[in-house]
DNA sequence: CACTATGTTGGTTG
DNA sequence: TCAACCAACATAGT
């Protein structure tokens, strides 16, 4: 499901009703949605008696900062977070239930299974697992033109491929790549050095409107997204390309061609993005 | 009913 | 080094 936009919606969502929780009781119903530590009970014992403080992201990734640890999600395609009273009815599919002291409690539910959870020490997030090898976050000061560039400058493999790998830039999904190029007039199979500079600073740049403002927009829904107060987002009225096979491109007019592209689905304007 | 696709990513293979 | 394929899993669409 979400990519950057959506996470950082479900984080501002979820600090409203979460921060300064204190968690009493933790139940989990799919243990390998839990991937460290690996015992889960040793993960329940973890989160017993701590205390939300802040709720933080880097690309796709939510860090709730406890008190001494922090407990890393990924949500993958399906996960949600969403805040309940104690006694409303737990819906197919909650996974795991963080139980705080008050009268309500924090679930995640996940069709798919597919989300992971990681408790890691405070101040070492980024030195292990699952976030050791996550590149700079769009927002980062650290994305620059310089580090992009010598990024794609270093491998032949299509700019679509590089801007999916979360090691180069960490947060951009199937969607946004999509969005991204075509308003950067740049085809999905170009291999990443055969880019000008002028093309990276426009992927770069386009990279980043198109980021902030779907999280202006809180996102996009294009099939089961809600952020945690199960609101959709809106992204989805501004998209160029992506789902919109057959469509006229809003540039050209000319149908929007959907096309496979390292297995993924990818929306083209072939007329507008030349290879 | 069978088959495909889905907002992700990690592992295997050639 | 990289593309291709598969796996994890459930559901909706054709």
């Amino acid at each position: 499901m979400p990519e950057l936009p959506e996470v950082e919606t479900i984080r501002n969502t979820l600090k409203r009703f979460v921060l300064n929780r204190t968690i009493k009781n933790v139940q989990v119903y799919w243990g390998k949605i839990i991937k460290n530590p690996d015992d889960v009970e040793e993960f329940k014992q973890l989160l017993m008696g701590q205390t939300i403080h802040d709720i933080k992201r880097k690309g796709k990734f939510l860090l709730f900062e406890l008190d001494d640890i922090t407990l890393i999600s990924h949500l993958r395609m399906e996960g949600k977070y969403s805040v309940h009273y104690k006694d409303e009815p737990v819906k197919k599919h909650t996974h795991v239930i963080f139980e705080f002291t008050t009268d309500d409690e924090l679930r995640y539910n996940d069709v798919r299974k597919f989300g992971t959870m990681h408790i890691v020490k405070k101040g070492e997030e980024y030195t292990q697992k699952p976030l050791i090898q996550l590149g700079p976050d769009p927002f980062d000061k650290e994305f620059t033109l310089d580090y992009f560039y010598k990024k794609l400058k270093s491998t032949n493999r299509s700019i679509k491929a590089v801007l999916l790998d979360q090691t180069v830039v960490a947060g951009l999904g199937n969607i946004y790549v999509d969005e991204t190029l075509f308003k950067s007039s740049v085809h999905p199979l170009k291999k990443a050095n055969k880019l000008t500079k002028k093309e990276v600073g426009e992927i770069r740049k386009q990279a980043i409107l198109t980021l902030e403002e779907a999280v202006k927009q809180g996102g996009t829904t294009i099939r089961s997204y809600v952020n945690s107060q199960g609101e959709m987002g809106m992204f989805q009225q501004e998209l160029s390309v992506y789902g919109q096979e057959n469509k006229e491109c809003p540039n050209c007019g000319k149908p929007i061609t959907k096309m496979k592209v390292g297995g993924r689905g990818t929306h083209v304007c072939l007329n507008c993005q030349k290879l």
